[in-house]
RNA sequence: GGGCGCUUAGCUCAGUUGGUUCAGAGCACUUGGUUUACACCCAAGGGGUCGGGGGUUCGAAUCCCUCAGCGCCCACCA
């Protein structure tokens, strides 16, 4: 025997890597085959791998493999994400610790820089992705930044520019004072802190009274240009064309009346702050507000902070308080929960800033992607995802697509004079050059200027579907046409508005026609102790370490195991134990066959026979159950019956029945029926389970077959239900006998006889019975003679062939089953003489009621008598 | 403030339209077992008033109401 007793996946996976990438296994093109299409969502460009891509990849792999044995062309493009703020900020903070200021270079030379540290760290987890056995097709690997995907992104931008959805305007934004740009609403998360409510004293013009006005913000009384009432506040009626001062600041500023203002909140008044407020500056385009910036873009303040120029907000805050208290203009203080808005990605809290941005118009757009998901044309799972995209699509805002950063996509705008107002949109700065000499042909060409920004990220990635298949550019190629729509995408929750919803609208507004059929939310992956895992709290354990002590296969399903859609796992490395013993069984599994000495000469043994036909039955009801779980995406459940049906069904009956004992040969027939039932198994296991199965594949039929390329997914087969229950009730007395034997203190060797009257039970069966208990199943008209240990299961009582004296233990067992029985006959019998159950159910529950009050009382009458006799 | 979802065995979760013994699975646990594939194993076994209360029904884990706890999403009360 060459094989070790412990299944050791480093050196078969090592092989199997190196045979996939050698011969491009799972590259795909268009072929009269139909396709099923995954796009990877693309992790960011210099991200390493984590638990969460562990999770969301493995069932990628899963979906196109099976999709794979199922005949389809399946194709899994691979790729990754420039992810513009995000490596933005690495860059930024390695070029600081080499001590240069990312606004003391130039654009292009910072760009060199972050070309140079994405080529350094970029595509580690592309790798790191093939490690866990991803089989995408690698030679279609993309970024969002190379070139065709690049001027996708640029021809979306003017197509949407010249349908008139993008457009410029000054608003209240978002602003990320740390990255120093502006962020998108859904870019920003909100956390409830407890913060003070400050009361400040504004003094009325020309009189001794004051009013109190409650903030949390101190230091915006800078940029204060009214306060606001509500009109129906009776209190402040009389202050009609008043004015106040604001303290420190001195600054007279009007009292304005507006319905915005909350009556109940603070004391009524509401200082009106229109630079630094997305609703302070409504009200200040209402009543014609002066608009006074207060905050430099690092959200320090500038001139108009006065002597706080140039101090961050949070110091500054302080500092106010402590002056105002100090000049007895602060009334009060009080503690108060409210929510502070942070960036998601560098979590600073973020600025309501006054700019200028880009944006692109959402309301038309969103329709008919809100209707694809309605009428169930995309389906959701799970399905409650349904109502967040659907309350999202019907409350949309515009989305904020510029970003002040130089890593991305710069949109594409040009500029002829300094103060930018007027521009062209054109796809270079040539192009834009044409354009301006159309219009004025006199024009100073070195005046003309591209936009600064960039694109928001996502500006790119919700047309991945499309553009990792050059469908934006050329939107008739054979590969969009062949490939879109995709079949399912499969990614966390926490991007249903980022990604999914943007991909529906952006592949329904450039194609007429949604981007995949299905899509799969999967949970987010926590540790044992319901914790987020995170880089901070230490408690995410990195997948590469797991594989290399566990092997891949066993993290795969060691993840699995209990991962429904939408439900977030909790992960604990006994799963990856678990996982590594199932592998360790199938390989073990393997052993034994191996040990299987065939002869040519010897016919099939009955048992071996009735063993085939039953896993054959049996392998085909696990199958449609298997097939219906994916198909309802239930990919956990669709394993654990795998795993049942290997270690349960296949190992501990099926093989345990058909080993030859020590010694003796198996019939070639036999051998090879095996054999062909190993394989199967093994087509059911390799989606989940690559390496060993392809590796259990080769060693078991010994010729250069390969399982994705040789091996097709079972479709459903027969099964003969009449058989499996007989051979089921079996299993049931086997388990009977062996605890019998537990309980009596016999050696599970002993051979004892049992003897029945079930005629269910034939010749080849009771051979069975003797492979699995090393007991005699006898047949015998006379029952009654044989004062013995009586077994009942079902109808029949079985008697044990066994001298020691068990009357006692029997009739205390026997007294239990006839109470219970008892028992369970009154509640039929009860049902049945109700006339309302009788009147009001249907036939088939009266009749299943009858037939359980018919066996119940056989059952019951069994016992007696075995009682009776026992006396 | 609005919306969605969850609560079933020690743990993690299944449980289709209310109806066959429907109260389940995996893990964990208890007990017994090992020269003959696997102790990363085999065999047997014990665990739950389905969050509380009320209602509808012949019949409820499943439908309705209500209370409690937990989670998530959205929203411009300063």
């Amino acid at each position: 025997m060459i094989t070790g007793k412990a299944y050791k996946p480093k050196d078969v996976e090592e092989k199997w890597l190196a045979k996939w990438k050698k011969n491009n296994r799972y590259s795909s093109q268009p072929s009269n085959k139909s396709p099923y299409t995954i796009v990877i969502p693309p992790p960011n460009v210099t991200g390493i791998l984590h638990m969460g891509h562990m999770l969301n990849n493995t069932i990628q792999d899963i979906l196109i493999r099976k999709a794979r044995l199922d005949g389809f062309n399946a194709c899994w493009v691979p790729g990754t994400d420039h992810a513009s703020i995000a490596t933005e900020a690495k860059v930024v903070k390695m070029l600081k610790e080499k001590n240069i200021n990312k606004h003391e270079i130039s654009r292009s030379e910072f760009i060199d820089h972050a070309w140079e540290w994405t080529n350094k760290h970029g595509g580690i987890i592309m790798d790191q992705l093939k490690r866990i056995g991803c089989s995408c097709d690698w030679t279609r690997t993309k970024f969002t930044l190379d070139d065709d995907l690049s001027e996708s992104v640029i021809e979306m931008f003017i197509k949407l520019f010249k349908d008139g959805l993008i457009y410029r305007d000054k608003r209240i934004v978002n602003w990320d004072p740390e990255a120093k740009t502006t962020l998108s609403n859904e870019e920003v998360i909100y956390v409830e802190k407890d913060s003070k409510l400050f009361f400040l004293k504004y003094k009325i013009q020309d009189s001794d009274e004051y009013i109190s006005v409650a903030t949390t913000r101190p230091e915006t009384i800078f940029g204060d240009s009214a306060i606001a009432i509500n009109p129906n506040d009776k209190r402040y009626k009389k202050l009609k064309g008043s004015k106040v001062i604001i303290p420190i600041v001195n600054r007279l500023i009007p009292i304005v009346f507006d319905e915005m203002v909350e009556k109940d909140f603070g004391t009524g008044c509401l200082k009106v702050t229109p630079a630094h407020s997305e609703k302070d500056f409504s009200i200040g385009i209402k009543h014609k507000l002066e608009c006074i910036d207060i905050f430099n873009d690092d959200a320090t303040l500038n001139k108009n902070g006065q002597h706080y120029n140039g101090l961050d907000r949070f110091l500054a805050r302080k500092k106010i308080v402590a002056e105002l208290d100090e000049k007895k203009l602060l009334l009060d203080t009080k503690k108060y929960k409210n929510k502070l808005s942070m960036s998601e990605r560098t979590s600073c809290i973020v600025e309501p800033k006054l700019s200028i941005q880009w944006f692109l118009k959402m309301d038309l757009l969103s329709k008919p992607a809100l209707d694809t998901v309605i009428n169930d044309e995309i389906k959701f799972y799970p399905k409650k995802y349904v109502n967040t995209y659907k309350h999202w699509m019907e409350n949309i805002r515009d989305w904020n697509i510029s970003r002040q950063l130089y890593w991305g996509h710069r949109i594409p705008v040009y500029y002829c004079n300094k103060n930018k107002s007027k521009f062209v949109v054109a796809k270079s700065r040539n192009e834009a050059v044409e354009e301006f000499k159309k219009i004025d042909s006199n024009i100073d060409t070195r005046e003309i200027f591209q936009e600064n920004d960039v694109l928001d990220t996502w500006f790119s990635s919700w047309l991945w579907p499309i553009s990792v298949f050059d469908g934006v550019r050329k939107p008739k190629n054979n590969d969009i046409n062949y490939y879109y729509p995709t079949s399912t995408i499969v990614t966390g929750p926490d991007i249903i508005f980022f990604w999914i919803a943007r991909m529906v609208i952006s592949g329904l507004y450039l194609r007429d026609e949604k981007p995949f059929e299905n899509v799969y939310f999967t949970g987010i992956v926590r540790d044992n102790k319901g914790k987020k895992m995170s880089k901070q709290l230490g408690n995410s354990p990195d997948p590469i370490e797991l594989i290399e002590k566990y092997g891949a296969d066993s993290v795969r399903i060691g993840l699995l195991f209990s991962a429904p859609a939408g439900n977030d796992l909790l992960f604990d490395e006994s799963l990856c134990v678990q996982g590594r013993n199932f592998t360790n069984k199938l390989w073990n599994a393997f052993r034994l066959f191996e040990t299987f000495k065939v002869s040519s000469e010897l016919d099939q043994k009955d048992s071996t026979i009735q063993a085939i036909k039953w896993f054959e039955s049996k392998y085909n009801l696990k199958v449609n159950k298997i097939n219906q779980c994916f198909k309802n995406f239930k990919i956990s459940e669709a394993l654990m019956i795998i795993y049942k049906l290997v270690w349960d069904d296949f190992c501990s009956i099926f093989l345990e029945i058909v080993k030859p004992k020590f010694g003796n040969e198996l019939s070639q027939e036999s051998s090879l029926l095996i054999k062909s039932y190993f394989n199967k198994i093994l087509v059911l296991i390799h989606p989940f389970m690559p390496f060993i199965s392809e590796e259990l594949f080769v060693k078991l039929n010994t010729k250069k077959e390969i399982i994705s390329e040789n091996l097709i997914w079972p479709k459903s087969g027969s099964i003969d239900n009449s058989f499996l229950r007989d051979f089921d009730d079996l299993i049931l007395i086997v388990t009977k006998v062996r605890n019998f034997k537990k309980q009596k203190n016999i050696s599970f060797k002993d051979e004892l006889s049992i003897f029945h009257q079930n005629k269910n039970i034939n010749e080849s069966l009771s051979s069975v019975f003797k492979k699995l208990t090393n007991c005699k199943l006898i047949f015998s008209e006379d029952l009654d003679s044989k004062d013995l240990s009586t077994i009942v299961v079902g109808k029949y009582k079985y008697i044990v062939d066994f001298n020691q004296d068990t009357k006692e233990d029997d009739i205390i067992e026997l007294r239990k089953a006839l109470d219970y029985n008892l028992g369970f006959k009154d509640i039929i019998e009860k049902k049945l003489s109700n006339s309302k159950f009788i009147e009001n159910a249907p036939n088939n529950v009266i009749q299943g009621e009858r037939n359980k009050l018919d066996d119940v009382l056989k059952k019951i009458e069994i016992i007696k008598e075995t009682i009776s006799k026992k006396n």
